[in-house]
DNA sequence: ACGCCGCGTGTTAGCGATAACTTCCAGGCC
DNA sequence: GGCCTGGAAGTTATCGCTAACACGCGGCGT
């Protein structure tokens, strides 16, 4: 009784048919819409013109059936995964939240394509790239976090594939680029807290670490403050900064114990600015009043803030949808290979204010 | 001159084939090793035994030629992606280095199984889960943030694919879950707190919405906290934060105006625990002399506070590779299909103490 | 009236793997 | 010597879809 012949025949199926879901097929669509696959083909990609009636009984058959193409068995037929490699950095010292909203972004922007993202990590290297492309696992990909010597430059070209970078290495040739103008940002900084009469300023950059590994955003940043300030006779200074309680007491001693202590403050290093606000109000320093704090981050986090801080926009969302885009189109056959620079925006936010004499 | 023949060449090629890289194939490494394309895939496979010569020589050629199976036609014949989808949550108000911190460890384990992680975002919602099932995108599903009453959960058992939740529904029938044990863990904060003398203590949780849309986390950590208060005799009370710093003010307003003020806080609130620390600096609260502050959160940033943070992990590394662990296993047919809760580990840090008479 | 055009569809040859079925051969056993 | 066994490798059907090619038919120009 224990063991009817119903029981042992279930107990006895394979374990790999567990999950194997009968899927429907596009031969089934096409009986019961009394058409020929290629017709349902047809309709699906609108790559020939189809008469208003079979299309209509095409699209009835497949919600009927709840039909979904097989995807790979597209790509492996038409050579198109419809899917976007995207290798994110495994770094610690750069902004996880910008990272996220990047990934999100692009995740957005590639469904609007109808694309999926394949996600990869930096920490597979060249090889990783290799592997995607070669097993031809996505159509195109897309690299955040780019070094000034990217030493993934050469891989990406001879992949034979659409690549984006989000950064731009010193080599650009034949390779799309997508980035904000960190140089122009820096400028802009500089001008504002110019303009509003600060005649002695610092830049609290990234850590040491950022700036020594040649990542190229720190470095335009940097030249377009330097060069500013130069410009509009304005004394800066410079200072990395670890992005730690006792690295900030460190570079905030200094700044303030100067001859002439700095009036404004430019920080390109969103870990810091929490710390930094609470460190300026421990040493009774308000903000705008005593000194001025100007940040290049999100504007969530700008507003967060206990002080809501002036800032220059990381554009995440939008640097996501872009390189998703100049993905799309070179896959379309429009090769636009070169460097796309967002302009910065500057919000003031009440953390910026005139010199008081 | 200006169009030689050869300009005229290169220029008309039609934009399709600038990136149709000819792939080698498993024929093409047959042809060269000189055997049958079935050897190629068997010595790949391991799936019969092949002679040591044989296996040498086949592989020789497919490092010569560098062939890479191309991932469409083995999806197509095999049934099998080698890809592992992994849905993440779009809210704001979760702690984004932990998602990251868990993705990424999602990807580095999958990798080590050999799969490739898609990424699909949770507003994509159920359609979204569907859609990847029903056209092989993926083999098997990893859903994180699972609700209490979790909409997803009906959709995920009928898409006949593997399917682990990092959090625990209501309803876990047939499903794979994994999480941090945050009932254990709430009541390990208490114990902590109860051990070191306090009797009046507070809970200071996530955003009220947190709570509303009956995150399943948020709940059991409170009922822990709260069970375990009770126990041991200790008064404790739970507020909601939002992550503000308005928000965090009145909150504290409230706990330390109170006839008998709290001597020790339980953060479960990432977002707000530098601002807490500055505020109770602010109002010259010492850590942990005045009052104990024991938090929720990753390791780093309980480091990485003016005061190290005695602090509760999250898991997020173990989590993620255990949730592809579980995944390989169902897919290996051998289904565990039930709810793994991790032990809560608690490090003191120094920002508790023994309360002061 | 003839042929040509172009629209709407059907037919079918791949795409590049996998794995079920064969085949071949060398030993061992009676 | 015939027969069975089992290891090693070849043959080929198949996976589900795409797209090149083929076809029939009605209208139109000459």
């Amino acid at each position: 009784m224990l063991s009817s012949p119903l029981w042992t025949a279930t107990a006895i199926l394979p374990a790999r048919t567990y999950y194997d879901p009968r899927m429907v097929t596009i031969a089934d669509v096409a009986r019961a819409a009394g058409v020929s696959p290629s017709t349902v083909s047809y309709v699906l990609s609108g790559k020939r013109s189809i008469s208003e009636t079979t299309r209509r009984r095409v699209h009835h058959s497949i919600r009927k059936l709840g039909y979904r193409p097989n995807a790979g068995a597209r790509a492996l037929a038409s050579s198109r995964t419809n899917v976007l490699a995207l290798v994110v950095p495994m770094r610690t010292d750069l902004n996880v939240p910008v990272v996220m909203q990047f990934v999100t972004a692009t995740v957005a922007e590639a469904r609007s394509y109808d694309h999926d993202v394949l996600l990869l990590t930096a920490d597979e290297g060249p090889e990783g790239l290799h592997r995607v492309a070669a097993s031809a696992l996505a159509d195109a990909i897309i690299v955040m976090d780019v070094e000034a010597a990217e030493p993934r430059v050469p891989v990406l070209r001879s992949l034979g594939r659409p690549v984006v970078l989000i950064g731009v290495p010193d080599d650009t040739r034949d390779l799309a680029c997508v980035d904000l103008d960190f140089t122009a940002a820096g400028s802009d900084c500089v001008s504002h807290l110019a303009d509003l009469g600060h005649r002695d300023i610092a830049l609290i950059g990234p850590s040491p670490a950022v700036y020594e590994r040649g990542t190229s955003y720190a470095g335009r940043f940097l030249r377009g403050f330097e060069q500013t300030a130069a410009d509009r006779g304005v004394e800066a200074e410079t200072m990395a900064c670890v992005p730690t309680y006792d690295g900030l007491r460190d570079v905030l001693d200094h700044l303030l114990s100067r001859r002439r202590p700095v009036t404004g403050l430019v920080v390109h290093n969103e870990a810091i600015l929490g710390p930094l606000l609470s460190e300026l109000a421990k040493r009774g320093k308000r903000v705008p009043q005593d000194i001025s704090v100007l940040a290049v981050c999100p504007p969530d986090l700008a507003e967060a803030q206990s002080v809501p801080l002036s800032s220059v926009d990381i554009p995440a969302t939008e640097l996501g949808r872009l390189a998703v885009e100049l993905a799309m189109h070179q896959l379309g056959g429009l090769a636009e290979l070169d460097v796309k620079l967002l302009p910065p925006r500057l919000t003031a936010r009440g953390s910026t204010g005139p010199v008081v004499a």
